[in-house]
RNA sequence: GUGGUAAUAGCUCAGUUGGUUAGAGCACCGGAUUGUGAUUCCGGGGGUCGCCGGUUCAAGUCCGGUUUACCACCCCA
């Protein structure tokens, strides 16, 4: 019988794990330079908290099933939902603003392709409790930090910016439905990745004339790249509207000039462009929405995220403006091993033990416990090789101090029980003393507190 | 869920129009030499050629199915 992993799920060798969770720091230490706090919930949730967020639709694409008290069960798709039930649930003694982030695998039942598995990790950070556009600003700011702190540049990534609430604007001019509004965004959505005319025959339905509207879209899309075109464009958009709606647009382009004031205070700029195309596919987004890609504009997004101030509500807590993003592990591992970003370094140990198949382990042993207990991570050999070999193995695995431990058949005057070499690896110096405990400990960790062994007396 | 391509050792791959006991490099293990993070030499283990079935005297090779991976759809919270 062979067993071999589900589809789409991985196996962490002690290399991928090195990996991983050079992504999982990294994404740590942005959080907290942020001074986001942790939290976590469960893998397995009730079925109908999705449903209730996203719809019947979702559940085939969930993992799910009955237990065994009848309960209706999933695995989590994503966190969104689980947070809004904890800050719902606690909202009145939660201070504001919620700084939160969570670094989790999610699970979804799709078939796998690049870039996307059905079991995967996410970094998710949101801020709730704050409906100032200064709280999306910080949040794209931790995106483009944890995209900076794996070493990810402006030249290999850029967070597109948009705007639902422009959109809706946008969609009132065209004299749509609210039906009609949810419908066309999920084709706006999709217009880069599919065909015009497939495109164009949504959009039909919904409109007297799609095509003209949708050359006029495009076109609006491929300009409005910078604010000064946003505004021209949305004030000229504005101008036959009702005056609700022209002040409306006007208080909209005000948050914009907030939301990129701070952005380029926060130093994001280079890494930020305006890019309309970018709706985000389900419709609880309520405000400005974002993506991050590969610059070059291929392959998956790397994170995405935006405003959902009804999502609390809508989940049973009360009335809580959020804003929030999540990435994945996935994407952003293929890009950083396209860019050669991936680190290399491997785990070493502090102290490596060499222990000369004549000479007794016991010291050596007793050696290796003492500078654990001091916290130093030692290396003792197992089997008893030859002296040479032993040398030759540890050095490869590179630790920063050797102790080879000798027998004293050479020199039994001296060392009645043996001799030790400390072997500070990297600068090649050695030096050798008795085995006695009382000398070797001080020396060795001298040596691993200082860099370098004490002068001799 | 639909379609296309692929599958030989842990990894990267060879394998001639179907023809004895299926190969290489790397990796791993052992031995010799070598004490300064890829020395050199010798040896070794490891594959029911993804799986099941069919055609054939004979299948890694041809055919069908299946599984998995990748690619394009659907979807992408």
């Amino acid at each position: 019988m062979q067993f071999q992993t589900l589809p789409g799920f991985r196996e962490f060798y002690p290399d991928d794990c090195l990996l991983r969770n050079h992504l999982f720091a990294t994404w740590k230490s942005c959080a907290r330079a942020y001074a986001y706090s942790e939290y976590d919930a469960p893998v397995l949730e009730p079925l109908s908290l999705y449903v209730e967020k996203s719809g019947e639709e979702i559940v085939g694409q969930l993992f799910h099933f009955t237990d065994r008290g009848e309960r209706e069960v999933a695995l989590r798709p994503e966190m969104t939902p689980s947070l809004a039930r904890l800050v719902g649930a606690k909202a009145n003694a939660l201070k504001r603003p919620i700084r939160w982030f969570n670094i989790s695998e999610q699970y979804r039942y799709e078939r796998p392709q690049k870039g996307r598995l059905r079991a995967f990790y996410q970094f998710n950070a949101d801020i709730l409790g704050i409906a100032e556009p200064t709280a999306d600003a910080e949040l794209i700011a931790l995106l483009v930090a944890s995209l900076k702190g794996l070493g990810l540049g402006a030249d290999s990534v850029q967070v597109r910016l948009s705007d639902r609430l422009l959109w809706h604007v946008l969609l009132k001019a065209a004299n749509l439905s609210a039906e009609a509004t949810t419908a066309v965004l999920a084709v706006v959505d999709k217009l880069g990745r599919m065909p015009r005319e497939k495109s164009l025959a949504a959009l039909e339905p919904w409109m007297d004339d799609a095509s003209s509207w949708l050359s006029g879209i495009e076109a609006m899309m491929r300009e409005v790249r910078d604010f000064l075109a946003l505004e021209t464009y949305f004030v000229e958009l504005a101008k036959p509207l009702e005056a609700s709606d022209r002040k409306f647009v006007g208080a909209r382009l005000d948050q914009w000039r907030i939301l990129l004031a701070e952005l380029d205070a926060l130093g994001c700029s280079p890494f930020v462009q305006i890019d309309l195309s970018i709706v985000r596919g389900l419709a609880y987004y309520t405000g400005f929405v974002f993506e991050a890609f590969e610059a070059t504009g291929e392959g998956r997004a790397l994170a995405g995220g935006g405003r959902y101030d009804d999502l609390v509500q809508k989940l049973g807590g009360p009335a809580m403006p959020a804003v929030g993003f999540a990435m994945g592990d996935v994407t952003v591992t293929d890009l950083l091993r396209a860019k050669d970003l991936l680190p290399r370094y491997f785990e070493k140990a502090d102290v490596g033990l060499v222990v000369e198949p004549s000479a007794p382990r016991a010291n050596a042993l007793l050696f290796a416990q003492t500078l654990r207990a001091a916290g130093y991570s030692v290396e003792m050999p197992l089997s008893g090789q030859s002296l040479n070999k032993q040398i030759k193995a540890m050095r490869q695995k590179g630790p920063r101090l050797m102790a080879i431990f000798k027998s004293a058949e050479e020199d039994l005057a001296t060392y009645a029980d043996g001799r030790v070499e400390l072997l500070d690896v990297a600068a090649n110096v050695r030096r050798e003393i008795k085995t006695d405990l009382s000398l070797l400990v001080p020396q060795a960790l001298a040596f691993l507190q200082e860099g370098t062994f004490a002068e001799d007396n």
